[in-house]
DNA sequence: ATCTATTAATAAAA
DNA sequence: TTTTTATTAATAGAT
């Protein structure tokens, strides 16, 4: 990407080489910065120039706490740096329970990897840690599966109660107006049959078919 | 660059950011090289996933000495009231992070224990998140399996190239049995054929048979 | 993992 | 230095 392709290896060119490393440094830091953004990663950038220039990013956290991240992730040589502010600053304990957390967010985070099937993570693991952990997902697949199953009785169920509770309900209604109905019809007895009958029922907006059928059944 | 831009915010689609991680990451990574060699400059990088997984590059120098640099060199420029306020500034930081890695534990074991099929966890899931961790335990135990399979793949083949390996080998030392039965035989033939030719085969433990279709093979 | 249409980076020149 | 511009390189989305 330039007028024509350049050799991969140190510039000759004192000018030439300085232009180029403010370019490309700061192209790096873009995409470092990039990296962080896009992909929600922790990216530490180090840059000492030719004469001894220090650039630096830190995208996401901190560049101590991603030194000290990285620093924890190579536990044995971690004796090897010197992070005296961390020392002066933070009581034991609050210490103590630091490195413990540490620790455990690792590990979780590892096994996580592996329980989500890292092809990173699993190409650590022997046959028989393979075996075992391929025992352990299927046996929370069917533990999942068994909840979704009782979940989805229980929703079932409900339904069920639902739907008798409202049989009942519409059982009851339906009772109270034939009750509602068959008082309405006595009082039109007692006003008299043929004259009144069907302009009452009809002055309620009654269809001719229903008043029918009612007339029907009460009179089977 | 790419088939279209892409905003500058963190990417929400869990399998695209993965992906993007990995060339982004690649990229990243040559770059950094790239400027280190071609402008003779010390370059670290330190990469975590978001999933924690550390990835690292060090260019020119070793990761420790560039990381004590960085260290010497913000040492040395700070001066005492500096210090105190960063020494502040880190306190704080750790207070910040231990908050953090508390909330980060505990939303990871409660993870742990939903894909580990605990009931009381699984209870606190509705239908739909159930059906999507259903199909992340899914995929995981595909990843596990393909991988089991890859590893009894690499091993068969490791088999059969031992065994092609020994065949070799045998069939070389065959040859060299033969040949040096062929100049024995040239050797009794030499002192004279009826007499000496069994009692030299005999002498040497051979068995009859073995003898026998020796002296086929040689005669035919 | 591999491909390719696009965008992005940058070498050289100004 | 910074800007411009011709080229190469990186990569997003698809496969």
């Amino acid at each position: 990407m330039g007028r024509g392709k350049i050799e991969m290896k140190r510039i000759e060119n004192r000018t030439t080489r300085q232009v180029t490393f403010c370019k490309r440094r700061a192209g790096l830091v873009k995409k470092a910065r990039e990296l962080s953004v896009l992909c929600d990663a922790d990216v530490a950038l180090i840059v000492f120039s030719s004469s001894g220039r220090l650039f630096e990013y830190a995208g996401s956290r901190s560049m101590r706490e991603i030194i000290q991240a990285y620093v924890d992730a190579h536990e044995d040589s971690s004796s090897l740096l010197q992070l005296r502010s961390e020392e002066a600053c933070v009581s034991q304990d609050l210490r103590a329970e630091l490195t413990e957390l540490r620790k455990e967010v690792e590990s979780l985070r590892q096994e996580k990897r592996r329980k989500d099937g890292d092809i990173h993570d699993l190409k650590l693991l022997s046959a028989d840690e393979l075996d075992s952990l391929e025992g352990e997902v299927e046996t929370s697949l069917c533990s999942i599966r068994k909840r979704q199953k009782q979940l989805y009785r229980e929703k079932m169920n409900e339904t069920f109660r639902k739907e008798e509770e409202l049989r009942k309900e519409n059982e009851k209604l339906r009772k109270q107006v034939e009750e509602l109905q068959c008082a309405r019809w006595e009082i039109c007895c007692a006003q008299g049959f043929e004259a009144s009958a069907t302009s009452m029922c009809t002055s309620h907006g009654m269809t001719s078919e229903r008043s029918d059928s009612f007339l029907d059944l009460r009179l089977n």
